[in-house]
DNA sequence: GCGGCAATAATTGTCACCAATCCAGCGCGG
DNA sequence: CCGCGCTGGATTGGTGACAATTATTGCCGC
């Protein structure tokens, strides 16, 4: 966990930086940018526990703004707000997280689909961008942004089908899935699906929607297959890790 | 506004001991769901201004409760909160009106299927239950009831599909078409997909999914073009609307 | 008589204090 | 010696009041 621990530096260094002023409506929504961001970027790992004045002095604002931006992220499903414990950073259990990923399969089915019929050549030049920027942050080594980077290019697939709400909808599903995959990936969920982009952005380019849409179910189901989920994850869990611990100090 | 007195000095009354209980994490929700019930309802017309001191007032809640339940609420795209303007009910253009049913389209298609395949004796039961009681609504001529009870009606279908990231979607989506079917609908929009829902119910009985799916998009596709788009609905609505008023004060 | 302008008033947005609640350490009883 | 209840500290949640901003309305100049 020492890039947690990395993580958190990273917070305290670039937050007093760059402050909007005490604008205090749009200081809320970079607060929750913030987080979010640090969440897409692994930055930040379920479970860790979110202070409101710990936030206030790291980003230089008041609880409130924090409040406003924690009770957003909790009705992304990115936090979980307990009563009286404060907010924490989600752990999507397992069901949650194949739920999340059906819902992935159908809503970027018909997300390339229409990518296909309506993307123009820019679009197509757009796509091209953020796919080889993808993979030079996977050459380089930079998990963090290559996670979030990897979840911009489905964002910007829904940006150009033109459908907001689905947009929306899947900004938080990208979200949860960063989160997914900080729980349940392994090191080498990362460089699993590397073409599967470059293949869904040559689909959409020849105005194939129908292979372009398989590419994509098949790419999340490959995703999801790489994942190492198990239910445990709990106190279970510690009850199972040290279960041989207390029998041979009993013996 | 007798039963709002009422309702008020009740809660004077009893204010330590029983009902309000000042936590106020549900009486949020509390204010959220009785607007929200509101705009399904189609009690609250789009453009209606929400003032917080008046919502309080007549919830008997404080300020702040009131302004949580409206940032949710304008987190669902239901209302519209202008900066020290004041919170509106949303006014979907028709552009967003199409967006809107596209998604459902997206969405439900997938739930019907999973329907199809999940749904249980028990389930179906209860979707002829609910149609039953719709259609019951409709008759009496229920308006209001009737629009709220379809829309359960398609929020049972997702319950039923057992994806909660899909369901809470879809409730967004349900809620923004109450507003636009009362912003684009006329008076034979109600009655005109009466059998749809009772088909849907049959085609899931017998689990056949790629009937329910067609059923449904065709569904939404008749209640899309059963509405009258079109794109005035502002400030030159109400100027064609007086304009021969004024000429004959004018002659 | 009409258009632009300024002052007022209402409403929103924010902050600082205060009460309620939950975890941690500690003493006590079994 | 271990389990349990209790109190202390800290954090969250709520309410109240203040400041900022904007719509409205009356007024003045043209």
């Amino acid at each position: 966990m020492d890039w947690h621990m990395a993580a958190r530096s990273q917070l305290l260094k670039d937050a007093p930086r760059k402050r909007p002023r005490n604008d205090n409506q749009e200081a809320a929504d970079w607060v929750y940018g913030q987080i979010s961001d640090a969440i897409l970027e692994q930055r930040l790992a379920p479970g860790t526990k979110l202070g409101e004045e710990q936030l206030g002095d790291i980003f230089a604002v008041s609880r409130p703004v924090v409040r406003r931006a924690l009770m957003r992220l909790a009705y992304d499903d990115v936090v979980e707000i307990r009563p009286h414990r404060g907010a924490f950073i989600a752990s999507p259990t397992v069901e949650q997280a194949r739920q999340v990923f059906q819902a992935r399969r159908v809503v970027e089915d018909a997300i390339v689909r229409a990518c296909a019929t309506r993307a123009g050549s820019q679009d197509v030049a757009r796509l091209r961008q953020m796919v080889a920027t993808e993979q030079e942050a996977a050459r380089a080594g930079q998990r963090g942004r290559w996670v979030r980077l990897s979840g911009e290019f489905h964002l910007v697939l829904a940006d150009l089908a033109g459908n907001q709400p689905l947009l929306r909808f899947l900004r938080d599903l990208v979200a949860q899935t960063s989160l997914i995959i900080g729980l349940y990936g392994r090191g080498t969920a990362s460089a699993c699906c590397q073409t599967d982009h470059e293949r869904i952005v040559a689909a959409i380019a020849a105005r194939n929607g129908e292979t372009a849409a398989s590419i994509m179910r098949d790419h999340l189901s490959e995703c999801e297959a790489a994942l190492h989920m198990q239910d445990d994850r709990e106190k279970q869990d510690l009850k199972a890790i040290f279960a041989h611990v207390r029998r041979s100090v009993r013996s």
